[in-house]
DNA sequence: CATGAATGAGCTTTCATTCAT
DNA sequence: AATGAATGAAAGCTCATTCAT
């Protein structure tokens, strides 16, 4: 599982990137970005600190380039997960199940997008966010058609529907956190817990029994 | 909003040790726990940096002793919400405008809590995990409470009620920091959202109407 | 032993002095000139630090007095020590008892004297250069006495003398240091050790029996 | 004399931590190890201070491997003194003399040993402890060879040899100091005062005339 | 393609010293 | 006679970044 590769010398531009990325996601999920330094990723990579900063130009790139490249693989997960054909509730199931295993297998990845790309200010912020609204679209669709199959005539306010999928998602990342740091919860129970916690929820929305606000 | 007061002279030791408080949590939350300088800390508090640090000792128990303020504001800001008396939807409704309301007041604070604290190291997170085992437990009560007040004959086994405190908390977080970035969402329709997505489904449980994982 | 009167309130001037003179000397002998703070001083002599600089002005100061105060008592200790009517080798015995008593009865006194002042920078050493040199000149005025005794005819030259004494002392003094260092080594013993050294050579030199340079 | 080369640039790493260390031992050995910044030190070789981190890791560190190198270069040069096959005064008259030689051409160098190693804390003082013990052997060595020589039947006792051994290499010690801070002792006066003072009287000492401690 | 050598800038921390009371 | 409150200045150390080869 190491990247390392001890020095190797004269390797395809490709391959020694992607060993110095590996090891930059490594470095930054576990230390954070500030506390990761260049010359830890460097030698992570069995590579010389000017090799870094020729491929990928600054500590900033090479942070962004790293959140750029998990985001892509995360989305690219769960939209291979969710098979079109089926019915909303098996499509939400597949998708959540590809999702948890996913930030299971790469953790260090889900704690770059989850922990560290949140927590350092705005250029990194605004990566992660692009591809969270993709997945809640994503989410949204999902409810929606689940919605419309359920009954044609009384639909869920659009306004609704996005609050509900904010709040599905937000779950998830959560859950996925507290998964991934408590041993012994597998992807498929969490994925199991939120289907049960959000679906039966949302079938319940769907047939107008919604949770009345207290006036005062 | 500011915290300086612009170099005032000779104040009491509790009074300033106030003010660099202050200033911590919102460099903190900010800039987050690395990136934040016990230079603009202390310009931000109005005093010497050596005045931070004969108060505070360092920067690591300067953030320590944040968190531990913060926790605690939050936990007694939401005990204080709900109300005892009521019936268990009712009480969650009142814990969670609580704690809404909390997070969007003190959005610094939360910051620290939420984000910070948790990507930072061992000590840290450990301070606020307390916290929010904390709520865990507040949560699980209620619903324990309101699945016997349903029905007196067929409880939900403890475990479920554990994994779905988890999620609920779990989303309340992300729902808490998602309010906070996105302008306009108030901390009344963020509960509403969070009680209709949560109790609706929490109750279909209560009557055994869950969802079921399919097979493959 | 401990100087700390844990602050007891308005004490006269002459006592405060000494409380923080002796907590400096002991601050000073074990620690160092840089290493000790004047926040320790202050605190063992259990007043505070606009106090100290209220009597002793500064660091170097108060340092500078620590060493006079030192260099005093030993300079007295010793002189006690010899008595005039004795024969010389009495006189030098008696001299080099009260030496090694007094540093080891006040090894913080004598660590301040022949290590940290002689360590830290010309002003310093100066100080301690002039108590060696009354030493070094009671000890040439005994050799000369008792060259004088010995033989009348054929005293020995001046820069002998001078040389011989500043390696008693020398030898003295590394002694003392070493005898502190170690435990088990008495006063009595330390300086019985350096008379048969010293003495029994001394007589050779002056009964003309010297050691002779080989040319080469 | 100087160590400075006027920031050349690109140097092998071994001249660079040659001229560091250099640097470092002057700065030391004049100022003291609290007092000798790691900035003047890096001033002095001519390179940037966090070259001399690269290097040398730490102050700690470097003042250590001053110590070690100059106790190496001292201990050295004593040993290369001392030819093997002569009597024994002739052997202790020359390594006395490449002692008195040494320490005269790297004044600093024996500040850093003699005066500030022992001056700042345990770690350092050990190391020096090992040199001098080397010292204190070589010496215990040629004294007894010498005393068996002048007669076989009357042995003196070891414990006698041990102490006169540490009287005469402090004695040598304090003459270095000495003669390094007073102008026109050369090493040649040095070491003739130090075999006159001590030869003599260990002679003395082996024909059994010892000095009679008096009894009261 | 790859690196050993080097640094400007910034960080946390400490300390001697003073002021206002 | 005595102190709680406060700071300017510097020190040790680290890091992202760049040359020259």
């Amino acid at each position: 599982m190491s990247t390392s590769t001890g020095r190797n010398k004269r390797m395809p531009r490709a391959v020694r990137e992607r060993q110095m990325m590996d090891a930059a996601v490594q470095t930054f999920g576990q230390r954070g970005y500030r506390a990761a330094s260049m010359d830890e990723i460097a030698e992570l990579a069995g590579v010389s600190k000017p090799l870094v900063y020729l491929y990928l130009n600054s500590k900033d790139e090479l942070f962004t380039a790293c959140i750029r490249r998990e985001a892509r693989a995360l989305l690219d997960a769960v939209r291979a997960g969710a098979e079109p054909g089926l019915p909303a509730d098996r499509q939400l199931w597949h998708g959540l199940h590809a999702f948890f295993t996913h930030t299971a297998e790469h953790p260090d990845g889900w704690a770059v997008l989850y922990r560290q790309a949140r927590t350092h200010g705005e250029p990194f912020a605004t990566e992660v966010h692009a591809m969270r609204e993709e997945i809640v679209a994503f989410v949204t669709g999902l409810i929606g058609a689940a919605a419309r199959e359920a009954h044609r005539d009384r639909a869920l306010p659009d306004r609704d529907v996005a609050g509900l999928a904010q709040a599905l998602v937000g779950a998830a990342e959560s859950l996925a956190g507290w998964a991934n740091e408590t041993p012994g919860i597998s992807a498929h129970e969490a994925a199991a817990t939120l289907m049960n916690f959000s679906w039966a929820g949302l079938e319940n929305l769907m047939n107008g029994r919604s949770w009345q606000v207290p006036s005062p």
